[in-house]
RNA sequence: GGCGUGUUCGUCUAGCGGCCUAGGACGCUGCCCUCUCAAGGCAGAGACCACGGGUUCAAAUCCCGUACACGCCA
């Protein structure tokens, strides 16, 4: 195992998104590539916005992502769920000792203060840079307040927030892995709080101190916080630790540009469960999103992706999902699962269409291969095996095309006819039989076929047809093909 | 408004000064295969490398400016 240490820092204010979904990945993949640890942090320091559900469905995401960590506090936890061993995720709110803690030392050095400034008066000082079109920042009033002065603002029932002394000059630089060197001007920096007036830590705050108490050797995050780091650079600089090294990873836009937002459709990773994809589709196709290999490698097998992913690949300029070909990437997942796992995965959705309970695995397992080159969702599989379970619905657009020919229904009748008599139902012998057919009225093979198919399945396009028949069974295709005259009888 | 980041086919991207008349993938179109639909194979359309200046014998690649987009702060 190598030192290097990573972390994915969700807040539980809502499902997990795409965007935060591809960053806990990209986070994992270094971590097993290098043979790291992965931790998950929860920030639930906003105890409004903050929710168990959400805790809940990033849990539920990473597990089904196949996203494992390896460490968290050791005592076990309600809902816990770790990759290895009995332990949960970390969570802010247990932790805010150490918050405390780093407070106090900080404002024991004399490297932060307490700031009695109220609410309307920082307004106040904003809206008047503003009309004196300074930048906005913190005038530091509070600054050089004496021991006595805070206890007079104390004793007035001032609460306090603790601010961090930042320079007035000079530059703070970032050594980002994925930008290279971001340099913010000091003077544009404020003197910015680091513990909230109602106690608890700020997101700055207690980011930099979980990162370093937890050992964290690379922060790989969203673009978004680009802009925070230069804080976070001047509190690693007060606590006297080194900090650790940085990589931001590009943004992911809907399809008019804008960041990936619920109006753009599904942005939850849930919902790409119950739409049908896979998690080694998602994986990948995420992997490509702001990621690539120098051969620009399109498919990768899941240990491949851990031997290959790296930080250089990285992208610098924000990605749009795109649907289609994710979907296409599904549709190459599926085409390559053995059939025991395919039915595996189609489990839900297939008990979700009533298509399950009372079917003999066998003819399940095999209705469910017959056109496994077909799915590109797991969402198609029910589709695709209805008929052989259950009644058959006509397609109408098929029966018009079809069925609805000159000559189909003596076709039908003659092979109603061949079929019963037919004592053989495998696929060979049905061929046979069929074919002969065909040859003895002078019928080309497709003009029987096609009609047989839709009068049998009630489509017009499906598996090898002898195949599809055989599995159907004699009674039902006969049944069927009685079924399909008298529609065409009700027709003419 | 200030600061930051980015800009190569519709989309994801390769490219890190000459191999680029810009390569791959998705999607799209056509052909082949074929009992249908797919899958697969083959072919094709699609990017004056955002724009304008430099630097250089040579720039998608380096530098500067502009525009636009996005993010953060307010």
């Amino acid at each position: 195992m190598s030192d290097i240490r990573v972390r994915f820092a969700p807040s539980p204010t809502g499902y997990l998104h795409i965007g935060g979904a591809r960053t806990a990945l990209f986070n994992w993949l270094f971590a097993r590539r290098h043979k790291g640890v992965f931790i998950l942090r929860i920030e639930d320091t906003d105890e409004v916005r903050s929710t168990e559900e959400s805790v809940s469905a990033i849990l539920d995401s990473m597990r089904w992502l196949g996203l494992d960590f390896d460490e968290g506090p050791t005592e076990p936890r309600a809902g816990a769920w770790g990759a290895r061993g009995d332990f949960g995720p970390y969570f802010q709110m247990e932790r805010l000792a150490h918050y405390q803690a780093a407070v106090e030392k900080l404002l024991r050095e004399g490297k932060a203060y307490r700031c009695y400034c109220s609410k309307e008066e920082l307004d106040a000082a904003r809206q008047k840079a503003q009309l004196e079109k300074r930048p906005v920042r913190y005038d530091g009033r509070c600054r050089g307040l004496s021991a006595q002065q805070r206890e007079a603002l104390e004793a007035q029932g001032r609460k306090f927030s603790v601010r961090l002394r930042m320079p007035d000059s000079g530059e703070t630089a970032v050594e980002d892995i994925i930008r290279g060197r971001v340099a913010f001007d000091n003077a544009l920096l404020q003197d910015f709080v680091i513990q909230k007036a109602a106690g608890g830590p700020t997101y700055n705050f207690a980011c930099v101190v979980d990162d370093h108490r937890m050992g964290i050797t690379h922060v790989i995050r969203g673009d978004e916080h680009l802009s925070n780091t230069p804080l976070q650079m001047r509190l690693y600089e007060a606590l006297g630790i080194p900090p650790p090294r940085f990589a931001h990873l590009s943004m992911i836009l809907g399809p008019d540009g804008a960041k990936l937002s619920k109006r753009h459709g599904a942005t939850s990773v849930l919902e790409y469960k119950a739409q049908g994809y896979l998690p080694e589709a998602m994986r990948n196709y995420l992997a490509l999103l702001g990621w690539s290999t120098p051969d620009s490698q399109q498919l990768f097998e899941p240990r491949e992706l851990m031997e290959k992913f790296d930080l250089s690949g990285c992208q610098k300029n924000p990605a749009t999902f795109d649907t289609a070909k994710l979907q296409w990437l599904n549709g190459t997942v599926i085409r390559k699962l053995p059939k025991e796992s395919l039915l595996a995965a189609a489990e839900p959705f297939l008990k979700a269409e009533g298509l399950w309970e009372g079917i003999a695995r066998e003819r399940l397992l095999a209705a469910v291969g017959l056109e496994q080159e077909k799915y590109s969702l797991l969402t198609d599989v029910p589709k695709r095996v209805d008929f052989f379970f259950k009644d058959v619905v006509y397609d109408p657009k098929a029966v018009e095309k079809v069925l609805k020919k000159e000559g189909v229904d003596p076709l039908l009748e003659g092979l109603e006819a061949l079929l019963l008599g037919l004592g053989d139902f495998t696929q060979m012998p049905l061929e046979a039989a069929i074919r002969d057919f065909c040859a003895q009225r002078g019928a080309k093979a497709a003009a029987v076929f096609h009609p047989l198919r839709v009068a049998v399945s009630g489509r017009a396009e499906g598996a090898t047809l002898f195949v599809m028949i055989e599995l159907l069974g004699k009674a039902k295709v006969l049944e069927r093909l009685g079924k399909a005259r008298k529609q065409l009888a009700v027709a003419s």
